[in-house]
DNA sequence: ACGTTAACGGCACCGGGTGCCATATGGCAA
DNA sequence: TTGCCATATGGCACCCGGTGCCGTTAACGT
């Protein structure tokens, strides 16, 4: 941790000190967009109502579209370990199952912060389009796991197959969910979809026999 | 047909013809990408390669990704019958696997050409992101169809989560298929990739708990 | 007071994309 | 032929996101 130097840890505590943090940027920058919409949002405009350069603004964010992530490496990190950390007697589908719903649970209070978020991901094309580049990661989390555990290498099938399925699975629980009142639960939509989908994915790793059969 | 003016199906035969084609510009353009890459090409070589202008360009196309999609509302019709007219004895996961792999079936001679633009589709992160918006569509005939056969509202998870998990199951395969030498088969892979993941969606559409229900 | 360190922010520039508008090119009718 | 109509062309100015460059500013330690 110390010796770490990650990207945000240490506020250096020499030089000019930053004005303002990503965290501020981001909650000025969701007020905007609820009002006016993303794409209707400059990047001027932010900058200018957090009292900062647009210059300045890229350097708190890569991009635009950066905005709405929040710390999403640090997250995928958190659900790294979750995977890695999973006693091994549990079954793989079963594992990757509780690593994703607990991912993705929230306190009470952040749940409507998070709603915002994932409707702009979800809804807004350019961050649609962009959120496929973003969770090619999260996906390699899941392909590395699964290939670890199925002895299999990474680049094979099933592991890559694996990591898309998941991730579609999540997607699809999630867009369900914002499409239904705040009282729907995600965890058990989540639970549902990688339940599904997740099935026919544990079986012995080469058969062309037909399994779609009723 | 020829009341329905579509959009490139009747050439118009008064005011001033076109000079060229999508299906030239795409050719010319392909080949620029193939020297030096998708991002390092920008609009202006490519229009100024054609020998036409920048603005005429964007006439051609509504934007550069459009480029690498060819025909692809034509092609989704093709797959929106190939499901339609599918016999209703077929089970619906058979019924997809099968217009799935139909769909993605091509003659040896348009392999290459084929292989290409799924390079570009899946490896140029501009396109990778695009991708999704344009898959939308597809993902919403496997949607629908879904949702009929199921009997399920279109809003249904089920349906939902069907569209997205035939879609990663596809796009595997292809990014196993180009990741491998031309030998594999991409049927083949398809074939597999979509019975794995499509065998838990077929089961009881509900459980007469926390699914949403009119 | 001075140097070091790092953030700020203006400026010019790039590339994709659009609205506007004058111009070019064909068919067809008078 | 002349002239009209319909359509495509392409130049221009402009918007927006994003970057490289560079001088400026605000803290810190000595």
């Amino acid at each position: 941790m110390t010796t770490k130097s990650g990207k945000r840890s240490s506020p250096p505590l020499m030089g000019r000190p930053r004005v303002t943090s990503r965290a501020a940027l981001e909650r000025l920058a969701f007020d905007l967009f609820a009002e006016q919409g993303f794409e209707e949002t400059t990047v001027d405009e932010i900058a200018a109502a957090a009292g900062i350069g647009r210059r300045t603004f890229f350097r708190y964010f890569a991009s635009k579209n950066d905005l709405v992530w929040g710390d999403f490496e640090e997250q995928l990190e958190t659900f790294r370990k979750l995977l890695r950390e999973t006693d091994p007697c549990v079954p793989l589908l079963e594992a990757v199952r509780r690593a994703v719903v607990e991912f993705n649970r929230f306190d009470v209070g952040e749940v409507p912060w998070h709603r915002q978020r994932m409707q702009l991901i979800l809804r807004v094309p350019a961050l649609q389009a962009d959120s496929t580049l973003r969770y090619a990661s999260w996906r390699d989390v899941v392909r590395e796991f699964v290939a670890e555990r199925m002895g299999l290498p990474p680049s094979a099938l099933i592991p890559r197959l694996a990591g898309y399925a998941f991730l579609s699975a999540s997607i699809a629980a999630y867009e369900h969910w914002l499409s239904r009142d705040e009282g729907s639960d995600l965890s058990e939509l989540l639970d549902e979809a990688i339940r599904r989908v997740g099935s026919g994915l544990g079986e012995a790793p080469y058969q062309a026999d037909a399994m779609a059969r009723p």
